[in-house]
DNA sequence: CTTGACTCTGTACTATGGTACAGGGTGTAT
DNA sequence: ATACACCCTGTACCATAGTACAGAGTCAAG
């Protein structure tokens, strides 16, 4: 086919490097869809398409093992929708609830900055305030959500 | 003092593995407060209050390294104010920078999750259909923005 | 037919954030 | 005094997500 790409050009294609390429394929992410005669990997349209997905739905936080499911998911024609959904919605949560948190921090520098500005010397951190308490609210299900 | 506190009850306090508290440690993230003639370390409320902080910092996705900024942040009385306030401001963009990208995955996966309750089955799932569809944006000047 | 760009496999290395021992010493209760 | 929990240092190991070669083969142009 004429669509069909070698490693290096479906990696400057994707905008990843050839070695993460063959990094997805160990982890049996993406794989060649033929070889040439010398060996060369061969990636069809389908497989550049693959590759897009993995790339954006790591962009949305998803671990390349999440991805994996998410593909597989796909792949099944017994698998419902709804799988998808359940997993899209457990994320939403963990990031939605990162927001509030990292907003809350976001307050507490510019409550620093102001201090430093006032030109008030700072023994007493707001930074340190805000984290240092105890109660922490009990992680929403998953720390990590975004990494 | 009576508040101190030995490794195994610093651990079991704040909620982390022994070897991990040693770990920061080695990172010069959090130092024993003084030692037994033994060797033991010993943590005082101070101490406490910083692993506390590592630990709640950590849950909003900061690394070890920018916590340790973070920390760095609580004025020593010889630092001057404006290397302080740049230090703050700096965090600021990246948290709110960080805020935003979150804030833009929240919607993806709203408007995914919205796609999918249609329920069809998952060879055409809209949510891997609209991850497929390659619309990159255009990063906020920070890709591994969740990372 | 040689040069240079590209690819192959395989292995090692990086960073981050830990965890798991091994082989000792310490502290205290019975 | 001896069992037992706890602590010490040091090193090795784990997962995740890659990156960087080495040493060899391939392909196209001049």
């Amino acid at each position: 086919m004429t669509t069909d790409l070698k490693i290096g050009q479906l990696a400057k294609q994707v905008g990843v490097n050839i070695e993460t390429v063959r990094y997805y394929e160990r982890l049996n992410l993406l794989g060649p869809t033929s070889r040439l005669p010398s060996g060369y990997r061969l990636y069809n349209r389908e497989a550049q398409r693959r590759l897009r997905f993995i790339k954006n739905a790591q962009a949305l936080g998803f671990t390349l093992h999440e991805i994996e499911e998410l593909l597989d998911l796909r792949v099944s024609s017994t698998a419902r929708c709804g799988d998808v959904q359940r997993t899209a919605e457990a994320k939403l949560k963990h990031v939605e609830a990162k927001v509030r948190d990292l907003q809350a921090l976001a307050r507490a520098l510019r409550s620093l900055i102001r201090d430093c500005r006032a030109g008030q010397p700072t023994d007493r951190c707001p930074i340190l305030q805000s984290l240092e308490k105890n109660e922490r609210r009990e992680n929403h299900g998953n720390r990590n959500a975004t990494r």
